[in-house]
DNA sequence: TATAAACGCAATCATTCGGTTGCGCAACTT
DNA sequence: AAGTTGCGCAACCGAATGATTGCGTTTATA
């Protein structure tokens, strides 16, 4: 199910419980189990949740002794954010645009 | 099914044909026929998704005699930039800091 | 008016998803 | 040495997902 299936960015801040891993452990490296208390969830689904992001290289795991801390690896948010750019682009120039699109409705309706 | 299941702007992105109809049509308002010819997928498939899409109000509907004209609700796509924000103070202090310890390096070689 | 085109909607199906339970294995603790 | 803790892994299950197929309705066209 999980195997080496290429993870998506994307794909892996659907779920609003790993969005919430994520911007838990943004400041601060956690264990699981830690991770865990925080939410409803038990450690195993939690566990899975890092296991997904992981996958994607959204975290980076350190082993400390028997406690493995999971970190954000920031620069992939970033993937994200360059996916935007694009549409940032428009919004930006928001009114020409829109001129530019009524334009091309009323033109196409003769 | 997609009935009154609150979508959410998150997994509407998450899966890739989604994407490209939303990069496709950021510029231009087009109607689901058209769309479709820019892919793989069936006629209904594309509508299954820019249904979803429109259900997160990524996309507006433009009804022009039989036709329908999906266009991009560029707002929405903000949701996500907004989201993205407690990430950019990050990834930007994280970048100041290694100003800081970079100028405390050089002028500890004074 | 008969036909075709554009589209939404419902039923169906295989696959994936998110979660639980149970297990095994290292690594600490007493 | 014996027990406890932290963790991953595999099996399993119900629900959701993405796609197809088959319809019905409205609008345009011959």
């Amino acid at each position: 199910m999980s195997n080496q299936v290429r993870r998506d960015v994307f794909q892996a801040i659907a779920d609003p419980t790993r969005r919430a891993i994520i911007a838990l452990i943004a400041l601060q490296a956690m264990t699981p189990n830690a991770i865990a208390e925080h939410f409803e969830s038990s450690r195993q689904a939690v566990s899975k949740h890092l296991q997904i992001l992981t996958e994607c290289d959204l975290l980076r795991q350190e082993q400390r002794g028997r406690e493995i801390y999971y970190q954000l690896e920031i620069d992939k948010m970033k993937e994200i954010d360059k996916w935007l750019n694009q549409f940032r682009k428009i919004w930006e120039t928001r009114f020409n645009q829109l001129d530019e699109v009524l334009a091309t409705i009323k033109s196409m309706g003769k």
